[in-house]
Order: C-alpha cells, then sequence, then structure tokens
DNA sequence: CCTACCGATCGGTAGG
DNA sequence: CCTACCGATCGGTAGG
C-alpha cells in the first residue's frame, strides 16, 4: 500500500518458515479457548499466584505479553476459568436431572453424584478444582458472581436432601448435611487418581453405600 | 565494654522510646514462634505464594530481611509451620484416645471427630488448614515427611473405620470410607464460621449423625 | 535482628 | 498477536 514504484524487489513467494496457521477469521474464540484451558490446568497444578501469565502464554504458543489482548488481566483470566466452569457443570446437571425428573430422591441424589463426579475427576475437568481451591484469589466483585452460580448450582442437592431428610433416611440437619456430602466429595480432587477397578461409577456407589447404606443399589 | 576514657559523655538514661523488649535469651525460641504463627495465619488466608516474607516480618514487628534469620528460606517456614501443626494434631489426638482405649469404634470415632474439629477450626487452628490446602507448594522431600506424620494420624482412623466396616455399621470399603469421611471433616474449614448454636460438640453431633445414623447420640 | 542492597521476575503496556 | 520494554516487587544476602 502506498508503496513507491522504485521499490526493492520482493522474495515474493517464501514457501518455508510456519504455515500461516488457520486463516479463519473464527480463530480468535479458539485462542482464547486454548488460553483458558491452559490457565486451568496450570491454576488447578501450581495455584494462581504461582502460575505467571508467560506460562499460560507458552501453554497456548503465544509471547509473554499476547494473553493480554485476550484477557484484561490474569485476574480476568481466572474470573473466566471459573465462570466457565461453573457453567458447564450447570449444563451438565440439567441435563442429568432431565432424566431422573420425577424419580425418588435416592435416584436423584445418585445422579448428582454421578454427575458431580464427572465434572469433579473427569475428562479435561480442570475449570471447577480451580474453582474450589482458588475462591481466596478473587476479588470480592468476581466472588459475588462465581457464588451466585454455587447458589444455582447447589438448589438441586438441597432439594434432594431436604426430602431424604424429611423422611428420614438422613439423619442430620439438612444444611449440615449438603455441606459435609458436597465435602466428601469435592474432597476427591485431592486423592482420586484414575485406574482400573476405579471408575466414577463405582466411585459413586461407594459414595451412595456410605451416605445412604440402605437402599444405594442401582436403581435405574 | 573496651570504652577509652576519652569517650563523650554519653546521654546515659533515655526512658523514652520503646523499651528493652523482654532480656531472656531464650526469647529467641519466642520470636521463632511469632514467626511461624503469624506465618500460619497469612499462608492460611492469602495462600503461600501470595504471602510475602515481608508480610511475615512485618506480622511479628520485625524488618523485611529479619525471618532469615530464624529460618532458611520462605520454604522452609512452610514447612516448620505444617510439621508444627501435625505434631501438635498428633499429641491431641494420643491424648483424646487414651480417655477411649477400650471403648466400642462408634465412641472412639466420635473421639477422633471432636479432636480433628478442634484441631482443624478451634482457637489458632491455622497450622493444619495450611497443611490441607497448600500440599502443592511444597517440595517433593518436604512432602515425604509430611505425608509420614499424616499416616501416623490417619492409623488411628483407620483402625475406627475398619472395625465400623467389619461390623456392618458402614457400607462402603473402608479406604474409601476414611477419605470421603476426612474429606466432609475437612471441608469445613471451607464454610465453619464459629457463631452460637454452632459449637464444635454440635457439629460432632451431626457428623456422627451423617455416617453413624443409628446409634450416635452421645454415648460417654 | 537491622540497614542497605541485589538480581530476577512479574503483570502489564505502547506501538506496530 | 509480536517486540521491546517499564516500574514494582520479591526472596534473599552481606555486613554489622
Amino acid at each position: 500500500m502506498a508503496q513507491g514504484s522504485t521499490a526493492v524487489p520482493e522474495p515474493a513467494r517464501r514457501p518455508r518458515g510456519r504455515p500461516p496457521k488457520a486463516p479463519h477469521a473464527l480463530d480468535e474464540g479458539n485462542r482464547r479457548q486454548e488460553l483458558l484451558r491452559g490457565a486451568a490446568r496450570l491454576f488447578r497444578h501450581k495455584g494462581f499466584a504461582a502460575t505467571t501469565t508467560r506460562d499460560i502464554a507458552a501453554a497456548a504458543g503465544m509471547q509473554s505479553g499476547s494473553p493480554f489482548y485476550h484477557f484484561e488481566s490474569k485476574a480476568a483470566l481466572l474470573f473466566a476459568v471459573m465462570e466457565q466452569g461453573m457453567r458447564a457443570a450447570l449444563q451438565n446437571q440439567a441435563q442429568a436431572l432431565q432424566a431422573a425428573l420425577a424419580k425418588p430422591p435416592e435416584v436423584l441424589l445418585r445422579t448428582l453424584v454421578r454427575t458431580h463426579f464427572d465434572v469433579l475427576l473427569g475428562p479435561g475437568s480442570d475449570f471447577i478444582p480451580v474453582m474450589l481451591y482458588e475462591w481466596r484469589s478473587l476479588t470480592p466483585a468476581q466472588r459475588a458472581g462465581i457464588a451466585s452460580l454455587q447458589r444455582d448450582y447447589e438448589a438441586a442437592w438441597a432439594a434432594a436432601l431436604d426430602a431424604l431428610c424429611t423422611a428420614g433416611r438422613i439423619g442430620a440437619d439438612a444444611r449440615v448435611a449438603r455441606l459435609m456430602f458436597l465435602g466428601a466429595l469435592n474432597w476427591s480432587v485431592q486423592w482420586y487418581k484414575p485406574r482400573p477397578g476405579a471408575s466414577l461409577d463405582e466411585l459413586t456407589d461407594q459414595a451412595m453405600l456410605l451416605f445412604l447404606p440402605d437402599n444405594s443399589r442401582r436403581t435405574a
């Protein structure tokens, strides 16, 4: 553009060097996703404060300053990881609950447990663990946003557990039962290693046996 | 000492300024303890990586470089916090178990739960939460040391839970039951706030009701 | 235990 | 999205 006619002749074609990676205009969302996935994995394993934006850039094959083209700040990246994790979890939960809509609370609870283990320990599940263990790294405003999503997620649990408490199947107070139950499951992030003979189905069986000993054989 | 006789006359006495704080020689251990307590509190609330050695120094009323007179490095401080926390917890546990030595496993378990809540949520209880939530900040060598203390601590739990599994009072696998049980308790760090009507005794009642619904009324 | 300081690293930005 | 860079901060140290 506006190049003088006396410009030096250019090499014209240069097939060496890296090929122009996927020339689609919609790749921007793709790069953003790569940053989120890398950030989730790094935040989970090293923690938010110990992860540098350079680590995250490198995980997505970028230079050190480039993440800031996609995200305002490191804090915004953390929030985006948690928000995306919670939205995906809510979607999983809603889908699973549709299949168990009018079923007894035992079946409802089992569905929730199985879905929760998926979100927590399944493939590509770094987002929710980050949310569980980096809460303190959020600003108060960010916390409010995530807390609102968490309330939605826990509403289904409260319903199932309330029913079981009322029916006398659970002895403790409903709120404490929910907190301890979810705590028991969430803690699995610390010790669960996928291996033959320890599938998420079997883990679900164990959790149900522990909390509802009488009639927890698979009901579906 | 070795002062020349022609030294300029000194102001001799100067009652202003801070008084010479406790001139005992054994204060060194005291200062070290102050650093540990401050570090535990800061590590717990801000995380290890987000806590600066300057924060810790300030919490103990020292200058920025002074913690390194007492500890080799920031990492050594973290390890010392966890180690001291675990040794205190083991001592508490052993003492509580003496009073429940030949009792049935339900009583044993209740004793362990109550002691655990004390260590986890009682006054001055920042050390164990740091251990629970900063595991990844340890070096592999440090981890081995803490893991050994944890094995000792969990041995008593394994004994009580094995007995309850054998007796059919707990349905799940003994190992998974232990992990989920401790997870449910450990998670309380995230939500428990001391307030009237939510004492650690009552929390213990709730935990026993949830996991051993039949006969969990206080037995002692 | 303080003073003064160092080298390294970090989140973020300007300009293209 | 890269290049080049900045100011601030951090863990740690020398010397007293």
